[in-house]
DNA sequence: CCCTTGTCTAGATGATTTTCGAATCAGCGC
DNA sequence: GCGCTGATTCGAAAATCATCTAGACAAGGG
């Protein structure tokens, strides 16, 4: 997992900065992509974003259910599509879950996207 | 189309100011996450790596496509997909086909990721 | 100890996706 | 016009995915 997170050298923070002008080779693509792919779903989007964007960082799985129109199980199933996926993490605190993103994970996928186009002129 | 670039106004094009500290509305999710699933295989993650950081902005099928170990029909393919999803746009000059990013839809994407945790409080 | 509530796992099913070969379309040079 | 190269479209097979129901597990309250 730290592997994955560290292809890109996000450790720094700096969002602005393209952290590289060359096209990804083979196995960062492979690192990344599945990141996106979580990102892939409306459902897991907001997902996502409804824990980004929580009071305090985190936010319950019993908040954010109410908020779908599909199951509980489909939802636990999304949230562990993004686990898998290294973009969040959970803990158990008495009844409720609770989710909070990986920050690194979201550095390093929006580094690929903030590569300025012909960078590589 | 052009109504999918807007939902988030990165007309601005200012990269490191998150856009939205709430959480994403329905419509927005269902704009941006096509954007990312499209992103979400490793060969359509190097095409727009490739045509990003191409020199001159953009590139050309015939030098992506030896690049990779699948057909080519299968690299038309995932090209129609990153097409389809805002994400580049490509013209045919002579018998060559040249593909560029449409920075817009970068930013929009960027925009969600550079969204800081915790924003809500 | 049982019951309730919250969350996750398991298994099934219908829909979508990835990939290929074959065929088709677009330009260019002879 | 004919043939050649580059790129796309078409149709089909295999794999993956989203969703559901049913059931299991965890924690807390009577």
């Amino acid at each position: 997992m730290s592997k994955q997170l560290v292809v890109l050298d996000t450790s720094t923070g700096a969002c602005c900065e393209p952290l590289t002008q060359a096209a990804l080779d083979i196995s960062q693509a492979e690192t990344l992509a599945p990141m996106f792919k979580a990102l892939g779903d409306p459902i897991r989007l907001r997902l996502l974003s409804m824990i980004t964007s929580a009071e305090g960082g985190e936010a319950c799985v019993c908040d954010m259910t109410p908020q779908f129109d599909v199951s509980g199980p489909t939802i636990s199933h999304h949230l562990k599509v993004l686990r898998e996926a290294g973009l969040i993490e959970g803990d158990r605190r008495g009844t409720w879950v609770w989710y909070r993103p990986l920050p690194q994970a979201m550095r390093a996928l929006a580094a690929v996207l903030n590569t300025p186009v012909g960078a590589g002129v």
